[in-house]
RNA sequence: CGCGGGGUAGAGCAGUUGGUAGCUCGUCGGGCUCAUAACCCGGAGGUCGUUGGUUCAAGUCCAUCCCCCGCAACCA
């Protein structure tokens, strides 16, 4: 029996509707830095990520493609498993929420949570909306003004039949665990978000089946429903361990999990609906959930819709796996959100990578190579230099462990590379080049080098859980074998003298920062290009509304007869009163003179607009829209404004020269 | 007054319990020549968003206001 101390981690299961972008690839790489970490600490380690398939979007997508959901999935996954493979990611399972074991034990969840009275059958009256195929609480569409929160349009009222959970039930015990744990929410920051946002406003009961759509695990006891996301989806944790199933030995002994890695917009639902679940069914929490950042573009969020998305192969192609782990570790700070830019990334290969750490091998090697044919000599004269080097190198392993100990890994990748630094400054004042000269100098040098070659192999060994190909080719060129690599040596002395260096390739070549950019501006000018065409290729059911298209003009919509534009009775008015609403952010209440009618028209500018600016200019009204309720205001018409792409500058349209309200604009 | 996060050198960020404002990159100057034009040292550059308050002392505590960013929403 292994009486190693166990340590589960996991990532979320991503969902496979499209591809993987670099911010999965920072997640998994983190989680996975984590988990060999805690490996070569000698814990036992089980590390999880996986794929949550189901859902009505997947349904859909793969009814576009002609294909079957089961085989529309089959292929995203297959990627994802490739991308991890590409970047080292040595999980230990990948869970698929359609894998046959996952699904017996929810169903067996489900009927137990039913049974004990903490899931219940319930009709409501929900509203409907036909064109998004989705259905909408009371709350939400009041809200909305009773309309689609979605797109707007008109909902009908049809009852629904569903299974809720009683998230309410255990709302006071999850506050209380909250609160008895300060550290269950990473960065604890977020707790005080989860308790004013969710908990302290109360929870409301949660919808957890659907009969909406099929592509889902069958409730087996009503065989119209599926279960909906939350049930399916969290469950995987313990499911993957065989909670559930005849063998649950890994659970038993893995369970609670050590750590949930998640993105910041799902700590909601894994510090409120996955504890609570847990609680139900009478299993201990998760010991932490830590909420990671995003990588922004130029401050931007990361989406399909902007065209901004970084594929993580095609980086890993260009720059080498390590350079990718290397910067995604080290470029967000813990629990923040971090930049991702062209420049970052070349500017951390370069300096970190290239000058700082590839470098000082390369000189060492080389300077061993030149001065001792390549062996490495046994220290001889000690001097004032030494000491602290050497401190700083016995000291790091638990400097990192502090830092990994709460899973800041920027720092602990900083506190490497203080050593990386010191051993570049400590070739300067102890200048082998000079030592070289003279015959008491060589004795001297031999301990400068031993020194330095003894820092890069614990640097090395330091290095394995984050890169996993560059600490090999540092003991090769080192001439450290295997035993001396092993996290064990990695006490000071462990370098044998007599061992022979290979002078070898720059370990991280450097890039040419300018010609680079210009390559990287060129390729995502290509890239633009022909991602316009290739568009329709990707024959996807436009689920979201026409609002992304609402501004700028990315594709040219197509000819349309007079009699169309002839619909659209457009007039001219002029603005007699404006006022904010309270309400609202965004929204200005317009009451516009039209040839004497009066209208209240609710507008979208507040950002650019105050009242007083609009009070008494003509605009052009869509005078035969289709009124709308916004914010508690019916809106019947809708003004013309000019915007660029970016929302930065807009302007309502008028006419050049005065006219009376009321004309029609033809 | 919806909730939360943030405003510190040109850029990106640290600043723990209040006690001389730091780090990385960039920039300027110097050193070195083992090394991937890399490495080492030094300089310049900040009234720490605003305005008040508490204190012997405030980037740090309190209050007010102004911006930015998420979430949520309402961009007709």
């Amino acid at each position: 029996m292994d009486e190693r101390k166990t340590f589960y981690i996991t990532t979320p299961i991503y969902y496979p509707s499209a591809n993987l972008h670099i911010g999965h690839a920072y997640c998994t790489v983190a989680t996975d830095a984590i988990a060999r970490y805690k490996r070569q600490r000698g814990y036992d380690v089980f590390f999880l990520t996986g794929s949550d398939e189901h859902g009505q979007k997947i349904e859909r997508k793969a009814k576009a493609e002609g294909v079957t959901p089961q085989q529309y999935v089959d292929k995203i996954v297959d990627g994802f498993k490739s991308l991890w493979s590409l970047l080292d990611i040595s999980y230990d399972k990948f869970i698929r929420t359609t894998d046959d074991y996952h699904v017996k034990a929810v169903q067996k969840m489900f009927k137990k949570l039913y049974d004990q009275g903490d899931i219940y059958k319930s009709k409501y009256t929900g509203h409907y909306c036909t064109p998004c195929e989705s259905f909408w609480l009371d709350r939400q569409i009041e809200e909305a003004g009773g309309v689609c929160p979605d797109c707007g349009g008109p909902v009908e009222l049809v009852e629904e039949e569903s299974y809720f959970f009683r998230l309410s039930k255990y709302a006071d015990r999850l506050i209380q665990y909250i609160k008895d744990n300060p550290t269950f929410i990473q960065p604890v920051s977020r707790t005080n978000e989860m308790l004013q946002n969710f908990l302290l406003p109360g929870l409301e009961d949660l919808c957890v089946s659907r009969t909406s759509f099929k592509w889902g695990i069958p409730v087996d006891f009503d065989e119209n429903h599926v279960v909906y996301v939350w049930l399916d989806a969290l469950s995987n944790y313990i499911t993957a361990l065989g909670w559930g199933s005849d063998d649950d030995s890994l659970y038993k002994k893995f369970w609670p999990a050590d750590v949930h890695i998640v993105g910041k917009e799902i700590v909601r639902f894994h510090t409120i609906i996955w504890p609570i679940m847990l609680m139900a069914l009478g299993e201990p929490l998760p010991k932490q959930v830590f909420g990671h950042g995003w990588l922004v573009l130029d401050g931007g969020k990361m989406s399909k819709s902007k065209g901004n998305v970084v594929d993580p192969v095609a980086l890993c192609e260009r720059y080498g796996v390590d350079a990718i782990r290397y910067f995604l570790l080290r470029e967000v700070p813990f629990g923040s959100d971090g930049n991702f830019t062209n420049e970052a990334l070349i500017a951390r290969i370069n300096t970190d990578l290239a000058n700082d750490l590839g470098n000082l091998l390369s000189r060492t090697v080389a300077m061993i190579d030149k001065y001792f044919d390549g062996v490495l000599p046994a220290p001889g004269v000690t001097g004032d230099e030494d000491a602290a080097l050497i401190a700083l190198a016995k000291d790091l392993p638990a400097r990192v462990d502090a830092q990994m100990t709460d899973l800041h890994i920027p720092d602990a990748l900083a506190e490497i590379w203080k050593l990386v630094g010191a051993c570049n400054k400590y070739i300067d004042v102890t200048a082998p080049w000079a030592l070289f000269k003279t015959d008491e100098g060589k004795e001297r040098l031999k301990t400068v080098l031993y020194n330095l070659a003894e820092s890069l192999r614990i640097i090395g060994v330091l290095l394995i859980p984050y890169l996993t190909a560059t600490p090999n080719k540092m003991f090769l060129q080192l001439g450290v074998s295997g035993k001396e690599a092993a996290f064990g040596a990695v006490a000071w002395g462990g370098s044998i003298p007599g061992a022979k260096v290979n002078k070898g390739e720059a370990i991280f070549p450097r890039i040419d920062v300018e010609k680079e950019l210009a390559y990287l501006a060129e390729r995502t000018a290509a890239a633009k290009a022909a991602a316009a065409p290739a568009a329709p290729a990707e024959p996807e059911k436009p689920v979201e509304p026409a609002k992304k298209g609402a501004h700028g003009a990315s594709e040219p919509p197509a000819e349309i007869e007079y009699d169309d534009f002839a619909k659209v009775d457009l007039r001219l008015a002029k603005v007699v009163a404006c006022e904010e609403l309270p309400k609202s952010k965004k929204l200005l209440k317009l009451t516009l003179d039209v040839g004497g009618e009066e209208r209240t028209v609710v507008s979208g500018i507040k950002k650019w607009y105050t009242p007083d600016d609009m009070i008494g200019k003509t605009v052009v009204l869509v005078a035969n829209l289709k009124p709308a309720t916004l914010c508690g205001v019916e809106s019947r018409g809708m003004i013309l404004c000019a915007s660029d792409e970016a929302d930065e500058n807009l302007s309502a349209l008028t006419t050049l020269a005065p006219m009376d309200s009321g004309l029609k604009v033809r």
